[in-house]
DNA sequence: AAGGTGACTAACA
DNA sequence: ATGTTAGCCACCT
């Protein structure tokens, strides 16, 4: 099972209304450094295979995905309802890691 | 086969 | 406290 193959098999695991890291993912895939791989590997395979992108974000708490693919604004927007709280400032949106961050 | 790359991170200035 | 720099490592060409 490659490191890619895994990455997206623990995305997949992530609860609704909770998030991760790419550090987190990396981590659990058995590569802690390979953080900037998690976001490459689902900037090119969340729109292939169905996969909760949105409950992705950095370390800091802060959404990534900014003018991609899909607007921040969405990502928010799906993770309002799943219950996470997200909040705006200025034009980058922040979760609370320490009330929604995923833990094992 | 080798090198460039990225939805990252942590350490410094 | 914000900005920059340098590691990082598996994927893709």
């Amino acid at each position: 099972m490659s490191f890619k193959e895994q990455v997206i098999s623990q995305i997949k695991q992530i609860p609704q209304g909770k998030v991760a890291t790419y550090g987190q993912i990396a981590a659990l895939a058995g590569s802690p450094r390979a953080a900037l791989m998690v976001g490459r590997i689902l900037h090119s395979s969340s729109e292939s295979e169905q996969l909760p992108w949105q409950r992705v974000i950095n370390s800091k708490g802060r959404v990534s995905i900014v003018n991609l693919s899909y607007p921040a604004e969405l990502q928010a927007q799906i993770l309002r309802e799943e219950g996470v709280v997200v909040e705006k400032r200025m034009d980058s949106y922040y979760i609370d890691l320490n009330r929604f961050l995923w833990r094992i």
